[in-house]
RNA sequence: GGGCGAUUAGCUCAACUGGGAGAGCAUCGGCCUUACAAGCCGAGGGUCACUGGUUCGAACCCAGUAUCGCCCA
C-alpha cells in the first residue's frame, strides 16, 4: 500500500521536466526493431530550424504524440522520426541580418565564410524549436534526429537529383519564374502568396501608325509597356476586330507594336484590348511563345529599370511607374484611371511584391510524377483524411505546372551541375567531379544555385530512415504509417513527398494522410505576429501546464474545422487536471487495508458491475476514435467517464464501502475496482496527457516501470453489464428527483430527512430496496422505507421515476405553495411530452412508414408518461387542498 | 472567375449511418458535506443562418439565398 499522499493540488512545473528527462534516457522513445513487433512509424513535419514553437506547431505535435503514444502502448514497434529543415531563404536572411549589423553583405564575406557562418549560428541558436518539443512532450526518438544538410539527407538530394537528371526529368531552362527583388532569387509558384489590393487600372491609348486613330488598353502595370511586344484583341470582338494586322506606336518608346488576334482575350475586361509584355507577365509569356513575339526586358533583378527602359533606366519598379504616368498624361495619352482590386503576388518569406521575370533557371519536370501519385490516392494506397481534402489534391496535381527548383541563395543544397568553360556541356554528377565528362577538360565550374528547400523535405520520409542505404530502418518502417500535417503544406510537401516517394521507393511515403486545421484566435483570424493576436504556447504551457493545453488542443480538434483558440477553454480543461488529480488522491487515501488482487465476477456488487461496465464503453469508444483520427472524441469520452461517471458516482458510492470497517473483503473488492478503474482512465489518458498520468500512475500501489510502455487497455465484453447499468440508471434517477425536490422547495440541506417510496411493482421495489444503503449517502437521507401499498402522508414533496413514487416527508419544512408550483412544472413537462409523442402516433402515415421498432419504442415510452402524468395529477390535488 | 468550408445556448465548440439538440466557460440559486471552492448540488438559457424540396420524420439529405473564411487563377 502507498504512503505517499499526493499534494493538495497539481503542480505541474515540479513535475513534467522530471518525467520527459527520464523517459527519454530510458530510452522509451526508442523503437525495437529486433523483436519482429508490427511497426508504427510517423515522420515529423521538419519545423524550420531558424523556428520557435507556435500553435500550429503544438497542435500538429500533440496530435503526433497521441497516435505515437497510443500505438507504443498496444505494442507496436513506434518510430517517431524527428528532425528538422535547413530553411534556406529564411534561415540565410537571418545571418544576412547579423552580418548587416557588422555593416557587411555577404558578398562582403565570401560564399564559402559565409556558408560557415550560418553552421556556426545553427550551432549557437538554431533548433531552439526541438526544447520546445520536449516541453510538449513530444515522444520523438531524438537519438535519430536528422537535418535535410546533414550528410545523409545531402547524399539522398544529390542522387535524386541526378537520376532525375539523366531522365530528363529535371532541365535547364529559360522561363518565366517569380522573382523576390528582396531575396535575389527565383521562388517557385507555390511560394508566391497572392493577395487582393487596391490598385489601379489605367487606360493607356496606343495612336495607331497611320495616325488615323488610338487604341485604348487597360492595364494594372503600366510601368512595363516600356517592354510591350505586341497588342493582343479577340478576333470575336466588332470593336476591335479590324484592327489585327496594323501597327501601334508604343508611346515613350520610338518602337511600333502589332495588334494580334487571339481568343484569350476576355471581351469584358478594361477596353478588351490587352498589352503584351511577354517578359513580364506569365500569360503574356505564353503568348509571345505562341506569336513569336520578342521578349524585352525592362524590369532588372534588382526591380529597377534595365537600360532596354530608355530613359527610365535605374528607376525603382514603382517610381518608374509614377513617371511613366506623369509622361503619358503630359502627352495626353492616359485617358483614364480607374481603383481597382487586383491579385499581386508578395514573397512568402519577405512579403515583398515578387516581379514575374524572364530568367534561366533549373526545374523539375512534374507531369509524369504527379501522375502516379494522383493514383495511389485514387486506388487507395494512401488514405487523405478527412476526405475531402482528395479533391483538393487532385485539382491541385491535375493542374501542376514545373517545378522551379533553383534558388540564387547560398544556405542549401548547391546543385551538382558543373559547366565546361571549353565545350559549353553541363556536367551532372553525384560525386564531385575534376573533370567535363563530355571533353575532359578540367576548366569546369559549379553551378552557383542551390536547391528550393522543399527539394529535400520531399525526399525526407526516405532519407531520414537512411535511404540510399538499405537500412534497417527503412525496411521496417517505409512506407510509414501516418502522416500529420496541417492543410497549408498540403502542396509544398505532401505532394511532393508523394512523388519523390513513388519515384525513388517505388510505393507512397505513408499509407495515411491526416490534415488537421490550423490554430486560430478567439475571433477566428490567422495568428500572426504584425496582427498582434497571437498566443506563445509556451507561455501557456507556463500558466496552465502542458497537459491542460494538450487536452485544450486535443478536445477541439474537430475534423475539418478550424481550432479556434480562446484561452478560458485551457482553464477550463486545467480544472479537469486538477479533478483527476484530486480523484486520485482520494483514492490513496482510502486505502486502508489494500492488497492487490482483483475480485471475481461474482464478488463484484452493483456499482462495481456499473462502473466497469462503463470504464469498457469508454476504452471502445477512445480506442476507436484514436483509430479513426476522431481526437476530440476521445477527449471528451474520457472527459465524461472521469468526471461525471467515475468522479461523480462511482467513488460517492465507493465511499460507504471504503469507511465502514464490518466488511473487510467489501471494503477491499471496490478499493481494487477503484483503483483499476483508476489506473485503467489514466492509460487511456497518457497519450494525450502524458505527464499528470504518469506521475499519479507512479504513485499507485503495483506500478510498473513506466505508463509510458504499459499496456493501452484493451475492451473486455466480459464486463459489460447492461443490467448493472439499468439499475444504476434508476438509482441516479431517484436520487437527482430528491435532490432537485430539496433545492426547489428549499429543504435546509443539513437535515437528513426520511423518504418513503411507493414501488408500483414487485421488481423495482426489490432493487430499490437494495440501493437504499446507498440511496441514502448519496441524496443525504436519514433512512428511506419501501411500501408496496402506503397511506400518502399529507405534508410531504413528491417525484415520480419510472414506477416508483417518491415522498419526502418534511413537515413544518415545505412550503406548500412553492411545492405545488414545482409539481405543476412537472406536469405540464410531462404534458408536452404526451402531446408530442400523442402526434406522431395519430399520424397515420407515421404508424404505417415508420419501422415497428420505432413505433413500439414511442408507445412505450407514452404509457410511461401517463403514469407519471396521473400520479402528478394526484399528488398535485392533494397539495392544492393543503394550500386552502 | 473556379473550388472548398463554416453559420447550433451570451461566448468557444460538439452531435458517428436522418428518430424528441450536448459540453466547457459565463449567468442565477443553495452549499467551506473529512478527494477537489480549480469543488459540490440544483436551475435558467437554443424557430440548429434563411427559403423551398425529399421523407412518416431533417441540425443532419437535395436545391437556392445571405454572411464570413480559406485555397487556386
Amino acid at each position: 500500500m502507498s504512503e505517499q499522499l499526493l499534494d493538495k493540488t497539481y503542480d505541474p512545473h515540479s513535475v513534467e521536466l522530471k518525467w520527459y528527462e527520464l523517459w527519454n534516457e530510458k530510452g522509451y522513445f526508442k523503437a525495437d526493431i529486433t523483436k519482429g513487433l508490427k511497426p508504427y512509424c510517423i515522420v515529423i513535419p521538419p519545423p524550420n530550424v531558424t523556428g520557435s514553437l507556435h500553435m500550429g506547431h503544438a497542435l500538429n505535435n500533440t496530435l503526433q504524440d497521441i497516435l505515437i503514444r497510443y500505438k507504443r502502448m498496444q505494442g507496436y514497434a513506434s518510430l517517431w522520426q524527428c528532425g528538422m529543415d535547413h530553411a534556406g531563404i529564411a534561415t540565410q536572411n537571418v545571418v544576412e541580418r547579423q552580418i548587416a549589423l557588422e555593416g557587411k553583405s555577404r558578398f562582403d564575406v565570401g560564399r564559402e565564410q559565409f556558408v560557415e557562418r550560418v553552421w556556426e549560428w545553427k550551432k549557437q541558436s538554431g533548433g531552439t524549436i526541438v526544447k520546445q518539443l520536449m516541453k510538449l512532450g513530444a515522444s520523438c526518438d531524438w537519438s535519430r534526429e536528422r537535418f535535410t544538410m546533414d550528410e545523409g539527407c545531402s547524399r539522398a538530394v544529390r542522387e535524386v537529383f541526378v537520376t532525375l537528371y539523366n531522365e530528363g526529368l529535371i532541365y535547364r531552362g529559360n522561363k518565366l519564374i517569380n522573382w523576390c527583388p528582396r531575396c535575389q532569387t527565383a521562388l517557385s509558384d507555390l511560394e508566391v502568396e497572392h493577395e487582393d489590393i487596391q490598385g489601379g487600372l489605367y487606360y493607356i491609348k496606343y495612336p495607331l501608325t497611320d495616325g488615323s486613330s488610338f487604341l485604348t488598353v487597360a492595364t494594372t502595370r503600366p510601368e512595363t509597356m516600356l517592354g510591350d511586344t505586341a497588342i493582343a484583341v479577340n478576333p470575336e470582338d466588332p470593336r476591335h476586330k479590324d484592327w489585327i494586322g496594323k501597327e501601334v506606336a508604343l508611346p515613350l518608346t520610338n518602337r511600333t507594336i502589332p495588334v494580334i488576334g487571339d481568343s484569350y482575350v476576355d471581351l469584358e475586361f478594361g477596353t478588351g484590348a490587352l498589352k503584351i509584355t511577354p517578359a513580364h507577365d506569365p500569360n503574356d509569356f505564353e503568348i509571345g511563345l505562341k506569336y513569336k513575339l520578342d521578349i524585352i526586358k525592362v524590369i532588372g533583378q534588382d526591380g529597377c529599370m534595365t537600360p532596354e527602359a530608355g530613359v527610365y533606366s535605374g528607376l525603382d519598379r514603382f517610381e518608374a511607374r509614377k513617371k511613366v504616368l506623369a509622361d503619358l498624361e503630359a502627352q495626353g495619352l492616359l485617358e483614364k484611371t480607374e481603383t481597382h482590386m487586383h491579385s499581386v503576388g508578395h514573397c512568402y518569406r519577405c512579403k515583398n511584391i515578387v516581379e514575374p521575370n524572364l530568367s534561366l533557371q533549373w526545374f523539375v519536370k512534374v507531369g509524369p510524377l504527379a501522375e502516379q501519385a494522383i493514383e495511389a490516392v485514387k486506388d487507395g494506397r494512401t488514405r487523405i483524411i478527412p476526405a475531402s481534402w482528395e479533391k483538393t489534391y487532385f485539382e491541385w496535381m491535375n493542374n501542376i505546372r514545373d517545378w522551379c527548383i533553383s534558388r540564387q541563395i547560398w544556405w542549401g543544397h548547391r546543385i551538382p551541375a558543373w559547366y565546361c568553360k571549353a565545350c559549353g556541356e553541363i556536367t551532372v554528377a553525384k560525386v564531385d567531379p575534376t573533370a567535363c565528362a563530355f571533353c575532359a577538360s578540367a576548366d569546369i565550374e559549379q553551378e552557383s544555385d542551390v536547391l528550393d528547400t522543399w527539394f529535400s523535405s520531399a525526399l525526407w520520409p526516405f532519407s531520414t530512415l537512411g535511404w540510399p542505404e538499405r537500412t534497417g530502418y527503412l525496411a521496417t518502417f517505409y512506407p510509414t504509417s501516418c502522416l500529420v500535417t496541417g492543410f497549408d503544406i498540403l502542396f509544398f510537401w505532401v505532394a511532393r513527398m508523394m512523388m519523390m516517394g513513388l519515384k525513388f521507393m517505388g510505393d507512397v511515403p505513408f499509407r495515411d494522410v491526416y490534415i488537421h486545421a490550423l490554430v486560430r484566435d478567439s475571433e477566428g483570424q490567422k495568428m500572426s505576429k504584425s496582427k498582434g493576436n497571437v498566443i506563445d504556447p509556451l507561455e501557456i504551457i507556463e500558466k496552465y501546464g502542458t497537459d491542460s493545453f494538450r487536452f485544450t488542443l486535443t478536445a477541439m480538434a474537430a475534423q475539418g474545422r478550424d481550432v479556434k483558440l480562446a484561452e478560458e477553454r485551457i482553464e477550463g480543461y486545467r480544472h479537469f487536471v486538477n479533478k483527476i488529480w484530486n480523484a486520485s488522491r482520494f483514492a490513496m487515501m482510502t486505502l486502508d487495508g489494500y492488497s492487490a488482487g482483483r475480485p471475481g465476477r461474482d464478488e463484484l456488487d452493483l456499482k462495481d458491475r456499473w462502473i466497469l461496465s462503463k470504464l469498457n464503453d469508454t476504452i471502445k469508444k477512445v480506442s476507436e476514435s484514436y483509430d479513426e483520427y476522431r481526437f476530440n472524441e476521445s477527449a471528451n469520452n474520457l472527459y465524461h467517464f472521469v468526471w461525471h461517471e467515475f468522479c461523480d458516482w462511482y467513488l460517492e458510492m465507493a465511499k460507504n464501502d471504503l469507511y465502514q470497517k464490518e466488511n473487510p473483503r467489501r471494503r477491499e473488492i471496490t478499493q481494487q475496482v477503484m483503483l483499476h478503474v483508476l489506473k485503467s482512465s489514466l492509460e487511456l489518458l497518457h497519450p494525450i496527457m502524458p505527464f499528470v498520468t504518469e506521475e499519479i500512475w507512479q504513485k499507485l500501489p503495483g506500478a510498473g516501470e513506466s505508463i509510458v510502455t504499459t499496456k493501452f487497455p484493451e475492451f473486455n465484453a466480459g464486463e459489460v453489464d447492461t443490467a448493472a447499468e439499468d439499475e444504476i440508471d434508476m438509482l441516479i434517477q431517484v436520487v437527482s428527483a430528491i435532490r432537485n425536490m430539496r433545492s426547489e422547495i428549499g429543504v435546509p440541506p443539513r437535515g437528513r430527512p426520511h423518504v418513503d417510496i411507493l414501488a408500483h411493482d414487485e421488481e423495482s421495489a426489490q432493487r430499490i430496496t437494495e440501493l437504499s444503503a446507498l440511496l441514502c449517502s448519496l441524496a443525504g437521507l436519514k433512512d428511506v422505507a419501501v411500501h408496496r401499498q402506503f397511506t400518502k402522508p399529507e405534508t410531504a414533496a413528491t417525484a415520480v421515476v419510472g414506477p416508483l413514487e417518491i415522498y419526502l416527508d418534511i413537515e413544518g419544512v415545505i412550503d406548500f405553495d412553492e411545492e405545488r408550483r414545482r409539481l405543476q412544472k412537472e406536469l405540464d413537462k410531462v404534458l408536452a411530452d404526451i402531446s408530442f409523442v400523442a402526434n406522431k402516433l395519430g399520424n397515420e402515415s407515421f404508424m404505417s412508414r415508420a419501422p415497428e421498432a420505432v413505433v413500439a419504442k414511442e408507445k412505450e415510452k407514452i404509457a410511461g408518461y401517463r403514469e407519471i402524468e396521473e400520479k402528478l395529477r394526484d399528488n398535485l390535488d392533494r397539495i392544492i387542498k393543503l394550500c386552502k
